[in-house]
DNA sequence: GCGCTTTTCTAAATATCATTAGGATATGGC
DNA sequence: GCCATATCCTAATGATATTTAGAAAAGCGC
């Protein structure tokens, strides 16, 4: 990645020192200085990039999820039928969460703690990212290509709620296998559920 | 509630306070002070009774799950049939949550953060409330009620995140609705998963 | 009631850490 | 070279978790 100035540059190390520690050490044990003198400054200096330490933790999540928002759509673009959305929906998320699991940990284990989570930037960010699997299931259900009773919104849920899980327990088990496993079994099933 | 000596009582004051605190307010925000005068001592009295915040805040969990565990066998005893115990556990379940929301709101979004979760004995406790899960959903093929070739692991991923995602998402509202809302529509959804 | 022990509590000290104040140093335009 | 600005540092400050030292209170055998 290039950074134009180098003001960027260094809130960029910042910003990856911090989520290195976070992950690591959780985000009470993983003090400020620790996070500067991993940076290469000192706690003040770091005080001329971010309002404080929530505002660091907040900012990491902000980053990612506004990543993953930008490349969802071209991700989905072109797919066929509500199926092979979810599909590929499901194998888009997981890949990316593979891929960065100290984001993916930031946000699954530290964020909820937030006492004012649903008051931030990230959360309507999280929504919109939900919301696109709305749009899969209305569609799927208009198309007929699903249940015409299945209600999108409970659909939704039991599919956000078993992602979740899955990678909330691969976190908690420090990533020892691949999210990828048993992952078409899961998938069938669930399937099952919303199609005729 | 009987307690037999002055110090159960007293010990049993400051849980009350600081789950008062720790779900009102969040871990972090909610001080050792606060707690104390809620439940009117100094803080250096409540060093008697918990190692520490982190002890604390641990315990109230350790509690309410081992509570939970010893009222499952109960509750799921003279039930046939493997959707039918799967119904009442849901049931179950959920009643507890709506009943001692604050436990369950420092459960869902204050433990996981904890780093070493995984290795307090309130883990264990979860683990063994789930196994249950297992046990139902391997009854199920066994018996043929379930399809032949459902893996009750990945059956049990998709119940648990399911549960834990509609709870969570009550948590985070503060409680708005009841938690009962839909539940028999999701039910139906996810045993059609499940059976042939 | 009276010593004695144990439990329960407090006020004050200590330690850790987020945050701020104020000043130093580097960088770029002239 | 010199000013202006951006970037950084050392050294406080303040909040708060935890410990210490010991006082008050409660139980208890006599």
């Amino acid at each position: 990645m290039m950074f134009k100035t180098p003001k960027e540059s260094t809130k960029n190390r910042i910003i990856e020192a911090a989520k290195k520690l976070f992950a690591d050490q959780g985000y009470q044990k993983a003090t400020v200085v620790d996070i500067s003198k991993q940076a290469g400054l000192s706690e003040a200096a770091l005080y001329e990039y971010f309002q404080g330490k929530e505002d660091l933790l907040l900012t990491i999540p902000d980053l990612w999820v506004s990543d993953l928002i930008s490349d969802l759509e071209r991700q989905l673009f072109g797919i066929k039928g509500a199926v092979n959305k979810l599909r590929k929906y499901l194998w888009w998320y997981f890949r990316r969460v593979e891929e960065t699991p100290l984001d993916a940990k930031i946000v699954y284990l530290f964020l909820k703690t937030n006492a004012n989570f649903m008051a931030t930037d990230v959360y309507s960010n999280v929504k919109l990212l939900y919301s696109c699997l709305l749009d899969i299931f209305e569609e799927g259900v208009k198309s007929g290509e699903m249940r015409p009773d299945l209600n999108p919104r409970i659909a939704r849920n039991i599919f956000i709620g078993t992602m979740e899980h899955i990678i909330t327990l691969w976190l908690l088990r420090d990533q020892a296998y691949s999210l990828f496993d048993n992952l078409d079994e899961t998938f069938d099933i669930l399937v099952r559920a919303f199609v005729k």
